[in-house]
DNA sequence: ACTTCTGCTGCAAACCTTTGCAGTCACACC
DNA sequence: GGTGTGACTGCAAAGGTTTGCAGCAGAAGT
């Protein structure tokens, strides 16, 4: 029922291949030719199979974003985000939800290999080895993560763990907890190295507690620990874990900022509507995004393998491994205030 | 490079039509057979090319799935659960975001059509007409929106609705106003109904305020109008315009739910963070993303336009049109109280 | 011993498109 | 007039898979 490519040949009185090239080389064929081939197929409501197309091409116009959770705020904006730039570059996106499992992943990669011209893999927690392994099968663009010979977009977040840290000790805070993420994190490893140099800089104590679930359950588990620590300030690996220490503490009975101040990073909306409204480091997801799916689309457009018969490969090994780093900003709100006289220890002690 | 089905029947010594079988039809062939070949598939590393499959069953074992902001907390959960549950039945989904444009969303479908079995419609705002058209160009699922001839999932939000309003009125309210949400949105229709109904028969008023856009924006933007009608409670269209809605009337210097009680809809996960944490209707997303997709599948598993030679259409126009309602339920936290002695207006007067 | 059946495998067409090559035609140039 | 040029179009192969049909062997039934 759906008009093939050889129906508005038929239509039109024209071969194959003309209509063809009317819509993959237009400049091929005679403009009053191509303007009649145009029309019988508008009129025959003609779209080209994209499966046949790919089958003969060896590209989808298809790509793959494999995240850790939808479900989790900080992936949504990064998906729309590359799913409108793909669309603009006429590529839909498959996304793919690993439940937080590198097993997933990993199978994940290779179910969409065949079917995609390349996968964004966002937040992985693979090793870096697999992850070079599944580079060499099918073009892949790492967020969040740095793998040797593979482009990468990354958030500066050792940047915004500095400027977070010295935002704290510029209140006078001088003893500080990190809860650190989830273990394989390459931003855990990133944040708790320059918070840890940022701290000795200030001649600040840090003290590092963790891994954690990067959940809401995650920061609310640790607060009891935290307290126990008698620090004045946390700085916590995202917000929905300081989301979630926000309310441990809360039931703890102590205040925030009065008692003890709370960081988190990511600036996921939810923080603009936790009371207090929550102190972040905000990290530009739509950005990374659409960064991603440029490298990957102007970088896949030479390493995509081409199983058509023109089959030019040059060499598809050393390919440009090209990593931009996005900046992040301290977004200062109320969680955040000058260090108590008295730890917070002591004012549980009354 | 990449291992096909005629390399793993030369390693193999078998046909390639064999090799098929052993994928798509194992039973037709000797198990001992069916050995070898995995085997040889397994270390040649051969997986199934999917748009050489696609072209010749018609089927590409993908489905689409449109939404109006993939950022808009309602809609994570709903692409969560249906990527999973296609992801079961063996296959992908491909998602796009509308940015709440109709035209867009047409658009979608049609790009989508060609390469997808099906496509999963998430609240449109198209109208019925155009959407029915639509139908008759790829299989469809609609979700929240009944229209006439398509499978459908739809939650029960008229129930949802009437919980909210005699949970208000049974605190002694009298005097509400729904906050409608955007044209054209056939949930919002729905919810205006009963909560009419609802607010008549406990012989209370309810006003109408609206159309508003389905946004933080919207609800706070919408507390000035609602803080002049005097009223001692609202329903939102959705918890974002109810977050919003606590948030402008926070600037009012009106309190939540002394002055004034708000119910929202959808129980977003924001809901339990806004202080008070937001008295809400709960809507089953997750399970309606799973619904819409084994509706399609089923359906579609008929529907589907086969292009194979097999072709054996039988009538397609008569389709089965399932329409499932999924329960809503009320979620009472702490933005609802007992209807104040006097009301809102008086006591921005002293 | 002959047919019938069953279980398995091979054959080849078909799905729809792209693309290198070759052919046609008109036109201009020498 | 012959040759060359350039613009356009047709031809046919190729891409990887599925599947109706036919073939074949061996078992079972008569």
């Amino acid at each position: 029922m759906p008009a093939t490519i050889r129906d508005v040949a038929r239509a039109c009185g024209v071969h194959i291949s003309t209509v063809s090239r009317t819509f993959s080389a237009p400049h091929l064929v005679n403009p009053e030719t191509r303007n009649r081939v145009l029309a019988c197929a508008e009129r025959l409501g003609y779209r080209p199979n994209r499966a046949a197309r790919a089958l003969i091409t060896g590209r989808t116009h298809n790509i793959g974003l494999i995240v850790a959770d939808i479900a989790n705020p900080f992936f949504p904006p990064l998906i729309k985000a590359a799913e409108s730039q793909a669309r603009q570059r006429d590529y839909h996106v498959f996304v793919a939800d690993t439940n937080e499992d590198p097993a997933v992943e990993e199978e994940l990669v290779h179910a969409l290999a065949k079917q995609v011209d390349g996968v964004l893999l966002c937040s992985p927690r693979m090793s870096n080895g697999l992850i070079e392994q599944l580079g060499r099968e099918v073009p892949l663009v790492v967020i969040n993560r740095r793998v040797a010979g593979l482009p990468a977009v990354v958030m500066d977040v050792g940047r915004g763990a500095r400027l977070a840290v010295e935002h704290l000790t510029g209140l006078g805070h001088r003893d500080l907890v990190l809860l650190a993420g989830p273990r394989g994190s390459w931003t855990s490893r990133e944040i708790r190295r320059s918070a840890t140099a940022a701290a000795r800089a200030a001649e600040a104590r840090l003290t590092v507690l963790g891994p954690n679930p990067p959940t809401e359950e995650g920061g609310r588990a640790a607060a009891e620990r935290v307290r126990r620590t008698g620090v004045t300030a946390v700085l916590a690996f995202n917000d929905l874990m300081a989301v979630g220490l926000l309310e441990g503490l809360d039931a703890l009975g102590l205040r925030v900022p009065e008692d003890i101040s709370v960081v988190g990073i990511d600036d996921i909306a939810l923080s603009r509507f936790t009371r207090p409204r929550l102190t972040t480091v905000a990290t530009p997801t739509a950005a990374a995004g659409r960064a991603a799916v440029d490298m990957l689309l102007q970088h896949g457009g030479l390493a995509a393998t081409r199983t058509g018969r023109g089959r030019s490969d040059t060499g598809d090994d050393r390919r440009a491994t090209a990593q931009v780093t996005l900046r992040t900003e301290l977004v200062v709100r109320d969680s955040t205030g000058v260090a108590p006289a008295a730890p917070a220890r002591r004012r549980l002690a009354r």
